[in-house]
DNA sequence: TTGTAGGCGTTATCAT
DNA sequence: ATGATAACGCCTACAA
């Protein structure tokens, strides 16, 4: 590994000056500069980031810590993270939790120690449902967080969080209005998270406005969702809507659709939530709420990087990042 | 930040001392060590990994590049990497090179200069019809890199690949001699990629044997690919199978089928690549052929872990995960 | 059994 | 304009 020490011994000058002149430092002398920065290329110097983070408690690394990238929605608001870091010249450091409580603290821990300057975390699973917080607290005292998503409000620190009632509530209202459904049955497999309490809220308040039976079917958990829609779909043959509040359960409502013999969206309306990019859906086109991954990421690295720059304690902030609803092909930004 | 120092100076001795006793050395006294971990526990002393990483140079951290996350098929990988690391005590950092040879140099600049011990990799795309390994190189020569899936031959390093080439072989077999097939399309968006002309070959292989005419429809950088593959079916109309070798353009083939008014499977077979878990995809089922991503990332982080902790200079091994060929449901394991 | 000293590579301060 | 020195936090011979 290339040193400041050794270009400075092959140049017979002193570590500092090296040092000064490659910070373009205007202490040293031009020819000085030259002959360094000539050295250090040539010799493909670059300097060790372990030992200027020692040196200088920065590390320029922010740790992320998302539940799985395995759902598409996290995916892409890593993508982003990792856009708006890049273009900041921060780098950054995934941990998956796995849903996991203990997954979470440790990732929380290894990183907390000097590897990263702050923290973009979407909560566990377990998590939220444990409402464990103590390794939040601990960090958070001397490292800037910032939560996206899945949120706990309990913690205090700057959050991202997606207009969860508003859209779901627009989205009921628009089938029970324009396409004039009667029957709207909710799905969800998210029922614990802050997110889905929000959502079946928006579902709750259209559907009371609109004098309609509020319907809610909970797959938390369950071994065999697709199933237990089948049967709830049986047994209740009116059903004429579907709402998923996830990103997993849409997907199968309309396979379960299709078995019961009805047609997608003549008898049945159903629209679930941000699965992937709709061209790559199969049709019949389900209509999908987006959530805006990559806004997110971009929004919750750019308030991480306002709490690292700033040298006064800056107040946390609370964004929300309004959905993009796209019913039946036509794209509309509320 | 709680340190060695601190501790020293609250319990009156040196940090050496302090030091050892953490470490469980011999040469301190019970005594001493009962007092120095209770102290340590009570302040929540946590080693700074940074300065340990300066004294050890060793990181414990294995860097990820990847063209991007928002391929399912990537984000099972780096799963998979994930949790074999994580059962080994080692921490990642994932870069996205987002198909840029130019993030990819960035990236591997960044994490080799210091950060990290190793390097787990998928080429960007850029990158390999650039054919640029300088970087490679670079890095190679002092920290042991494994490459997955899109792999570079001229690199000195060990390989993780699919049997890319007998996988698609199996499949036209299967189109060819159970379903009677005698118009097979492949459609293809990656084929200047070292998997993507594996893939082909396998596909020319087999419909050589049969004596069959071979169709290759070429998706590379179009803007509207949906586009021509509807006005590649239109125009031949005889076509009754469509194998897509990568996870993008058998969903499309898939939706386009429909536009021409022929049914899938009974007039058309259509064959994908790795679209995430079948079970999510919309009926009609699209036969899939999935890479077991999660297997691969295992085996990538396995062998970059053999060559981390073995001293002697491991010779580099190429390691070949089949794939698991899951044909109209029934999924047989080859 | 404990402490001292030196060094990992860098930067910042102070002296020359 | 340049150089010497100390310090970041940790580890480890070696000395006491």
């Amino acid at each position: 590994m290339v040193t400041l020490k050794e270009l400075a011994k092959l140049l017979n000058v002193s570590v500092s000056t090296v040092s000064k002149a490659l910070s373009d430092s205007s202490e040293i002398g031009e020819n000085t500069k030259r002959r360094v920065t000539e050295l250090a290329n040539e010799l493909n110097y670059k300097p060790n980031r372990i030992a200027q983070q020692l040196k200088t408690s920065k590390t320029k690394v922010v740790g992320v810590v998302v539940p799985s990238l395995m759902n598409p929605f996290f995916a892409e608001v890593v993508h982003g993270i990792e856009t708006t870091l890049e273009n900041h010249n921060y780098d950054m450091m995934v941990c998956i939790s796995n849903e996991s409580l203990e997954k979470e603290q440790r990732s929380f821990d290894l990183l907390s120690t000097g590897s990263v300057d702050g923290f973009i975390v979407a909560v566990a699973r377990e998590t939220q449902t444990n409402h464990s917080i103590k390794h939040f607290e601990n960090v958070g005292r001397t490292t800037p967080i910032v939560m996206f998503d899945r949120v706990l409000n309990d913690v205090a620190c700057s959050k991202v969080v997606v207009d969860d009632f508003e859209t779901v509530y627009q989205a009921t209202k628009y089938l029970i209005e324009e396409e004039n459904r009667k029957h709207l049955l909710l799905i969800s497999n998210i029922e614990e998270l802050s997110v889905g309490k929000q959502r079946i809220k928006g579902y709750a308040k259209a559907i009371e406005e609109a004098n309609l039976k509020s319907s809610v079917l909970k797959l938390d958990d369950e071994i065999n969702p697709d199933e237990l829609i089948l049967e709830h779909l049986k047994k209740n043959l009116n059903i004429d809507a579907i709402i998923s509040i996830d990103h997993i359960t849409g997907i199968m409502a309309l396979n379960m659709v299709k078995k019961i013999d009805k047609k997608v969206p003549d008898d049945i309306s159903v629209i679930g939530f941000d699965y992937v990019d709709s061209k790559f859906v199969s049709s019949p086109k389900i209509s999908v709420v987006n959530q805006k991954g990559f806004k997110i990421g971009e929004t919750s690295a750019k308030l991480l990087l306002d709490e690292l720059n700033s040298k006064s304690r800056v107040k946390h902030k609370t964004i929300m990042v309004k959905s993009l609803l796209s019913l039946n092909g036509t794209t509309q930004n509320k």
